[in-house]
RNA sequence: GCGCCCGUAGCUCAGCUGGAUAGAGCACCAGACUUCGAAUCUGGGGGUCGGAGGUUCAACUCCUUCCGGGCGCACCA
């Protein structure tokens, strides 16, 4: 039940009504006009600005034509309707309204505020994606983090959403893995093996892969040429890098629907046949690229390549699929899986990238274009940078001899739900501190504590009123019951209303792929709760449970309720859990 | 040099896809515990929204151009 919504399609009717009776041109777009709640409270609840968006088309003055349109709006649950500033059509809710939207929310449980705007539409979100080269670092964490409340966001919103992870187990990198895992597995077996080279991967986390190929072949590869270790190898270092990447993600509370290899693309055929497709349709070409601007790489020199056309989709420059060995490049194995993501029925693709891949998005939404020759977009969302803090200061994060701090080391010094709930408290697109001591305070200052504080409240005066009086029942079915109306203090009335802003906040948080939007508006419901509690001890008859009047205390706890479902409900979205006490 | 992202209170950041007098938290100052959990709350000061132009009834938001910071820039993934 989104009254924003609903207020539009009722101001649509109305408009639609005044060109029906000639009082507007025909035909008029409707579109840009919108309800949302006004900044100013003294507005009123609900604003449009129906008559400056349409003023120009109906010829009229934004005003005059806002008054013209205010007295239709009129109804029984709309108190008043006022034209204010350079047009606006302010209205103010009946409190029946809010009442009644408390009770939905009570009936509805966990599916208060779904909607189903996505009309089932299927949507694939890739996130994560990490090289199976070594455990996630904290940056990973929080493309995970983002991803996966992206995806709960668009669920809960009506898509059909599968959560993907690409594993690059193809190229040079898992190659450099398998060869270290071999070093392991040469040490395993006693040998010594010295320095692991540069360019390989030098992490004690290989280790125990290594013993457990010396357990299971013992000393039949030591000796033995590269090629006929390296796939073992390669496969198996693969196989125990995703298992732990997996547990990594488990530990998040992540979990992904697919996992695609990116090796089964090329086994398969699917890269060749991808780039034969685009080849037909004239988007393949053997040439050569401009030597990069400005900078001069010593390195450069002119080569024939074989080129995709990107350029033809707004990108800068055309882009190679083909190394000058003729092999394939990364690029041309992605094309083919964003290829397959199409051939899976998803129009809509999300990518959740780290903020240094920004350089590949125009390359790759020019892909998604023409593989599926326009009818497919891809919505790159990047991720920028995670600082590590504690107390103030840095903590280091050098990535030389594997010694970073991973992601699992945070989770377990601070706990999944301290590390979601941060990662969401900044929009991905700008850097975040994170830290490691503030989140893990029981104070007001940490904001993961205090909103689960603020639902652990909730839970704290339903069980105090179930005590004081036994015939209370705190059920929904019964609290939907209560008489409403006795809520009449402003701070109540603002709460009301704030679980009537939910259903928006989450479902534009899911059309905008912003999860932090959640993030703070469970901070400001969870704000107003803590006032509303505090303003019971400076005046007593204010307090939730009342020992002389069992309505009234049916009425409050009914909106304790509704804010600890919402709270609730926010919570799950972005994946932090709702405790029901502290301590 | 080119492309993308960012610049908002002393600090860290929101700002609802162009709306009304730009908001929180921290820090600072002044207050509230015979309590449904003070692990919280109430009040106060604090701003040329990086600069300058432009579009519009309306710009923190869109366009252009500078300044300052981050990321990326063929044959890596």
């Amino acid at each position: 039940m989104n009254i924003f919504n609903e207020f539009e399609r009722r101001i649509a009717a109305a408009l639609s009504g005044m060109a029906a009776d000639g009082e507007l041109p025909q035909g008029l777009d409707f579109s840009r006009v919108v309800c949302e709640p006004p900044r100013d409270r003294s507005h009123g609840d609900i604003s449009t600005n129906a008559a400056m968006v349409l003023a120009k088309e109906a010829k009229m003055p934004p005003r005059a034509l806002a008054e013209r349109i205010a007295p239709r709006l009129h109804s029984k649950s709309v108190a008043k309707v006022e034209v204010a500033g350079p047009g606006f059509i302010n209205l103010t809710l009946e409190p029946i309204v809010f009442e009644e939207v408390l009770r939905t929310s009570l009936a509805e449980g966990p599916r208060f505020g779904a909607s189903t705007i996505g009309a089932g539409v299927k949507v694939n979100v890739e996130f994560v994606s990490a090289n199976p080269t070594g455990p996630m670092h904290v940056g990973h964490g929080r493309g995970a983090v983002v991803g996966d409340a992206i995806a709960s966001l668009l669920d809960f919103a009506g898509y059909a959403v599968t959560r993907e992870y690409y594993i690059n187990d193809a190229g040079a990198q898992v190659d450099a893995l398998a060869r270290s895992v071999h070093f392991r597995y040469r040490e395993a077996l006693g040998e010594a093996i010295g320095e692991i080279p540069a360019g390989l991967y030098p992490g004690d986390y290989l280790k125990p892969i290594g013993e457990k190929l010396a357990q299971m072949h013992g000393t039949h590869f030591a000796k033995a040429p590269e090629t006929q270790w390296l796939p073992v190898f390669r496969e198996a270092a693969i196989d125990a890098m995703m298992e732990l990447i997996r547990a990594d993600l488990g530990a998040l509370g992540i979990r992904h629907d697919v996992f695609f290899s990116e090796r089964s693309l090329s086994a398969e055929g699917k890269v060749e046949a991808v780039i034969a497709d685009l080849k037909a349709r004239g988007l393949v070409y053997h040439g050569r690229l401009p030597p990069p601007k400005g900078q001069v790489d010593p390195d450069w020199e002119d080569r024939e390549q074989t080129l995709f056309r990107s350029t033809a989709f707004g990108d800068d420059v055309d882009r190679p699929l083909r190394k000058s060995d003729g092999s394939l490049t990364y690029f041309a194995s992605d094309i083919a899986y964003h290829a397959t993501k199409f051939e899976r029925g998803f129009k809509q693709m999300i990518d959740v990238l780290g903020a240094d891949h920004g350089g590949y998005v125009k390359r790759m939404q020019a892909a998604v274009r023409a593989v599926s020759a326009g009818a497919a977009t891809l919505d790159a969302r990047l991720c920028q940078l995670v600082r590590l803090f504690r107390h103030g200061e840095p903590v280091k994060m050098s990535k030389r001899a594997g010694d970073f701090v991973t992601l699992r080391e945070v989770v377990d010094e601070v706990g999944a739900d301290a590390v979601r709930f941060m990662m969401l408290m900044r929009k991905n697109d700008a850097p975040l501190d994170f830290d490691l001591a503030k989140v893990i305070e029981q104070s007001k200052d940490n904001p993961v504590f205090y909103v689960q504080y603020a639902h652990a409240r909730c839970e704290s005066v339903r069980r105090q009123a179930r005590e004081v009086s036994t015939e209370l029942d705190l059920g929904s079915a019964a609290l939907v019951q209560a008489d409403l109306g006795l809520l009449t203090d402003p701070s109540e009335r603002s709460i009301l209303k704030l679980i009537a802003h939910y259903p928006r906040v989450v479902e534009q948080a899911a059309q905008a792929r912003e999860p932090h939007r959640t993030t703070f508006y469970l901070y400001e419901l969870a704000s107003e709760f803590h006032a509303l509690w505090n303003k019971g001890k400076d005046l007593p008859d204010l307090r939730f449970v009342n020992q002389n009047s069992t309505s009234l205390t049916a009425a409050r706890l009914a909106l304790v309720t509704g804010v600890r479902n919402v709270l609730a409900s926010g919570l799950t979205l972005i994946g932090v859990s709702a405790p029901e006490e502290m301590r």
